[in-house]
DNA sequence: CGACGGAACTTAACAACGTTAAGGAGAAGG
DNA sequence: CCTTCTCCTTAACGTTGTTAAGTTCCGTCG
């Protein structure tokens, strides 16, 4: 019987298995056994590649931003406040793209020094713009926290776009609320339309920087 | 011998107990039966008031928060900008006195609604300023996103003030990114003297509130 | 006073997890 | 042909969250 031998894997490989398998199971249900199953092979087989499970999750966190660069259309002539915007919009998209994904890309750090291409473009595009390097490191990391920050809190509420996590039941929040007419009233402006208030705090955070750093 | 009977246990012990424990062994190292050995009883009985882990570590963010609340000196006669400054850096703060408290934080979900005293309160602050309720909720979930963002990364290069998580040398990355002067060069800019970072990223954001929303 | 019932545990066990040790099949190379 | 290296398997270990069942103690009620 078939006596086809499967090409051996990869890191890449196998980042990009874990990375399918976690849109179903979430990274709870990530498990190196899961993993390895897909790929038709038994666990212990991925210490081959990886030196433990953070690896593996490290190498996921960069094949990641890797799709997110790829999917980039960064505009050298942008000017900076495009450029955040296009930036951090393609950042919460990729994140937004995996279950769990800003859990994962927060709790990693990439392996290799791929990631440097895109920063060193930033800056280059700040500084030109009229930004000292310190300013642009502080405008560019600002935004990125709170871009992670927002998708860290939407993906907890709403692991896949269109699912929602239970325990988020808006009537029950409003009644428990009563005490705090404000509160219960701002409910709708916190837990629905995600883009939009994604892009009104991207906004906020923009407008500082302009302001803040006396850049047009 | 000792017939001494232990005082039963409550939520709000085990969640205490689990908080010190916390800050000597790590979110990895918090373990059910390590809690339970602090507390002198056997895993199963802490079933007996949390439902499951997760109801523990949802019990220990509500209590960090209680603290963070109760440590916070918030006069009605704050101005909206230092009212976004001293809640900001009270949450940083409250985070920061825990391991890994960013990611208990932002993994869990207050127990009760306690939280809404506070919330009411910088509603009404914000309201009677001048801003919309709308508005009023952007500025401080803006910052509230940003400062989680932030801390969340702190703590993943620096997981108690003072101590250092290891893979961040500053020379091999330096050397790494010689291809890429500015990312390197960037480098100290990003590694180092979180206090002084985490207050010009919230000036940021607290400048683009004033300056978007024009409100002084 | 004694039976009863619930509260607050313990003991025992389970399946699943990450990880390690040891070994085996197959290609590559001299 | 024998060795060596790559890539994987089988077996196992200790730990984890969690459940089931039984135990102990205290307050209450007949």
């Amino acid at each position: 019987m078939s006596t086809e031998r499967r090409a051996p894997l990869d890191r890449r490989r196998v980042a990009d298995t874990a990375l399918r398998l976690l849109n179903e199971v979430g990274l709870d249900g990530l498990t190196l056994r899961a993993i390895a199953r897909e790929l038709d092979v038994k666990a212990p087989a991925l210490y081959w590649h990886f030196k433990d499970k953070q690896a593996l999750l490290d190498e996921m966190a960069t094949e990641m931003y890797r799709r997110m660069v790829a999917g980039a259309s960064l505009d050298p002539a942008d000017t900076w406040r495009e450029r955040l915007l296009k930036a951090n919009r393609g950042l919460r998209g990729a994140l937004l793209g995996y279950r769990d994904g800003a859990k994962v890309f927060s709790g990693s750090r990439f392996t290799g020094i791929e990631h440097a291409g895109q920063m060193e473009d930033n800056l280059r595009l700040f500084t030109a713009a009229g930004f000292t390097l310190a300013q642009a490191v502080r405008a560019l990391t600002t935004t990125y926290l709170y871009t992670l920050g927002f998708v860290t809190e939407e993906q907890g509420v709403q692991p896949l776009p269109g699912e929602r996590r239970e325990g988020y039941d808006m009537d029950e929040r409003a009644r428990l609320m009563a005490d705090f007419p404000l509160s219960a009233q701002a409910g709708a402006e916190i837990f629905e339309d995600y883009d939009g208030h994604f892009e009104e705090g991207l906004a906020l955070v923009i407008e500082g920087i302009g302001a803040r750093y006396g850049v047009s």
